[in-house]
DNA sequence: TATTTTATATTCATAAATGAATTGAAGGAG
DNA sequence: CTCCTTCAATTCATTTATGAATATAAAATA
């Protein structure tokens, strides 16, 4: 019988490619990660990695090893989850991942308010976009503009964000305001690039446009909002947010794109945990009362 | 995330009820188990376990959990079963297990040979009449006197053997020797305890007898078939095992309880693996060749 | 009530695992 | 060609985990 945390080691590894990368994304040394690899192959008997220029590279049994490795991987992120859930701690760490947005301009009072309010909680917040897996336990609570999908998730809309198109007074000064939808094709709008959250608000409402309809693109939310905000061109924005910047004017009140709505998300093996549901619940009241108009 | 070895010291805690029978099972030390059992109740945030004289008694957070534990166990199992599949070593650990019988009368020859033309590999035999799980890989080949029927498992009959009836001739002697099924009835008749082995092959025969038919029993057949060769009554054992002892007779050759078939058995991954299909190719021959009539 | 047995906890010397720092090796860029 | 970067391997001091021995406690037994 072989170590089981040498399992974590050679998933990090097969899915990083590098011992290097794997050490990075771990924490764990590169020389340990090493030698667990060494020691997972001794143990089996086989061999796992081609070790060369440019990384660890997977042998066909690493290959034929992985399923029943990540399998093990999902059954430990059950029992995490449920163990968080059997936990009736009121003290402990709460894990919570909110879009960038949310995260930077929405829940830091919340949260500040929320560390005062409940002494013993910690909290770990991670802004991010991509949806992390509340299966697997990657974070205890999810703020997210989707609806999650997967199935043991309770999700409850706590708010929406109503969408406006803003742009800078000194812009508009300069580049002239526009009137209506076609003549906004002449200036400069600030979109995403490879996320189509504007562009699905478009096309609900029938506008056919598409990427190159934007003339600056990035992903990053928080960034596009502040090149907005320094007054690069027209963009679109919450209007909770648009309204801190005494600069940005709205236009063409007329075309919406529609709001975006608000979850709250956690697992519901997580529902019977005292810690966790009195965070959600003390997320869900705040964001709920928020005035996002 | 917690120390996934600690969920196997978890499971073996639960299974055997107390630190010190898991000690026993897994060869970790007590005090290891105590603390590994500490340190996954702090990672959890959970109580595993009510610590008491009578043991270590499963809080209802430990049963909520064991699922999920028991499912990486399995897959644990799957890895080492597909990694032996993948090993090409020809040298290495060949695990047997084999009924008591099977492992103390017929193999020590064939595995004293096998020792000698096989010289790479190392054997591990368990005697054992309780069918080890070939899935979780307690063992790599399996000699059972039933078909196993789980799936993805392997069998081949390489022998039957015949059984006849014996008693030793000092003891017929003294107490007669019974010419039909009725007259067996006053003498000293030894079978086995809860295993009902003989019992069907009466069954099967028309022949109606429950336990108390037995005067003498014990579910170890070796020492059923030792006591039946030092003259305590009349028995049945088979005759290739019967014939080595001068002193025993057969009696009543008409009154056959059938012969026991014989599998060599391993899982269908392993049939890819050089050694053991080398090991499971010598011992199919050798087992083959004994005339068991 | 004393004794035995069966269990978990504690102590401490030892063995094992780990990471910081370093070395070595092999492309890719200038 | 040389320098730079990016890997894996090695070395060694340190931390961590482990088990043998022992202490402790609570029933069952006589």
């Amino acid at each position: 019988m072989f170590d089981w945390n040498l399992i974590r080691s050679f998933l990090a590894i097969l899915d990083e490619g590098s011992l290097a990368a794997a050490s990075r994304k771990t924490g764990i040394s590169q020389p340990t990660l090493g030698r667990h690899v060494d020691e997972l192959e001794a143990s089996l008997g086989v061999t796992l990695f081609q070790r060369g220029r440019g990384g660890m590279v997977p042998a066909p049994a690493a290959l034929e090893l992985a399923e029943s490795a990540r399998e093990m991987e999902r059954a430990s992120g059950a029992i995490s989850l449920a163990a968080a859930g059997a936990s009736q701690q009121v003290g402990g760490v709460v894990r919570i991942t909110a879009s960038d947005i949310v995260a930077t301009y929405l829940l830091p009072p919340i949260l500040a308010d929320l560390m005062r309010d409940l002494p013993e909680v910690e909290i770990e917040l991670v802004p991010s976009n991509t949806v992390e897996n509340l299966l697997r336990r990657d974070a205890d609570i999810a703020i997210r503009m989707v609806r999650p999908v997967q199935n043991d998730l309770i999700a409850r809309q706590v708010n929406t964000f109503d969408m406006g198109t803003y742009a800078d007074t000194a812009y508009l000064a300069r580049a002239g305001t526009p009137r209506d939808f076609a003549t906004l094709q002449g200036h400069t709008l600030i979109g995403y690039d490879r996320s189509d959250m504007i562009l699905r608000g478009f096309a609900e409402r029938g506008y056919e446009v598409d990427r190159s309809f934007f003339r600056f693109r990035c992903d990053n939310q928080i960034t596009a909002f502040e090149v907005l905000a320094a007054g690069a061109g027209i963009g679109f924005a919450p209007n909770a947010l648009a309204r801190r910047h005494p600069n940005l004017q709205r236009i063409l009140p007329e075309i919406s794109i529609g709001g975006l709505p608000m979850w709250l998300t956690s697992h519901r093996e997580l529902r019977t945990s005292r810690r966790i549901r009195r965070v959600s619940d003390y997320l869900g009241e705040r964001l709920s009362a928020l005035d996002l108009r």
